[in-house]
DNA sequence: CTTTCTGCAAAGTGTTTGCAAAAAC
DNA sequence: GTTTTTGCAAACACTTTGCAGAAAG
């Protein structure tokens, strides 16, 4: 393994990495669908990611997204959030380390954020059980404050 | 609506309001599902519901039951949980209300807490954000007491 | 009697997989 | 040349839906 503490390691090394440790090869579609990964920004499905990595590689398939994925997640490169409806999706691990969501409801915006007091709060859970941490995944919901204001102008439904 | 802030309301008061006020009805499909909704401890997938369903009520069916969860989840009686793999998975709104998962990334064991502190953090997110709150996933995964024991005296790979 | 609900089977998602051809080493 | 990877299509697991018959009001 190649983690560093002080800054991110660079994905593709890590990717390199992980492939050959298990006997695996880097090969241009792995490549285009990790570039793509990289290059958009957070919470990517599989499908998402094959309509960009295509743009990159002509060839690239749905499955090998798939199962490239499956080693990005793997290798510690990406991460699975909450899937709300669906599909999974997919962000980095690095870039944006440690961060949580805040979903509104009603637009589906996506705010990340970062939490002194939760992160302490949830090594004193894993304390309190013994555990030993391996990830969490915290999304809360809320109406932002855009929605808030146009529900209680116009109509109670959600529109648009 | 029938919310109240002290105890908690009686479940099937909850649906079968919500129901009228569609004009829809309380059958004894509906009604099977959710007294085994209500009797099944948490985290429970339709799958589970319709098996436990249909012992109480032999003619419910699987889809009946795809579409009696939704129902609860409108009512607000029922809430969809993180989904890891497969299958979603729902939990009671009342008699555990607030409280967040710790999930073992070996054998899957769940534990349900109830944080203080991380309540008034997240509290605090909305406030920041000017969100309103409206609910939240947390999950703390890590491996758990046990299988961490064994991962270090055993082979290194999961074994069952 | 009108409307909603149901079971069934069929279609719809999102994801995985077997296999022969292609690519990497 | 050997081994891993790929695309394809078919299988897969979970969920939704169209429809005619059944049940609720």
């Amino acid at each position: 393994m190649g983690r560093m503490e002080s800054g991110h390691p660079d994905e593709r090394g890590v990717l390199k990495d992980h492939l050959r440790e298990k006997g695996q090869r880097l090969t241009g579609s792995r490549m285009a669908v990790l570039e793509e990964f990289l290059t958009l920004e957070r919470h990517v499905t599989a499908e998402e990611l094959f309509i960009a990595a295509r743009h990159r590689n002509r060839g690239v398939s749905l499955s090998t997204v798939f199962r490239t994925v499956k080693l990005l997640v793997e290798a510690g490169v990406a991460r699975e959030t909450c899937p709300d409806q669906g599909a999974r999706r997919y962000e980095h691990v690095y870039r944006h380390s440690h961060h949580d969501h805040l979903v509104c409801v009603r637009c589906g915006a996506v705010k990340e954020f970062s939490d002194e007091a939760i992160e302490r709060a949830q090594i004193a859970i894993y304390r309190r059980f013994g555990y030993t941490p391996a990830g969490h995944r915290l999304e809360l919901q809320g109406e932002c404050p855009n929605c808030a204001k146009r529900s209680h102008n116009g109509s109670g439904k959600e529109s648009g």
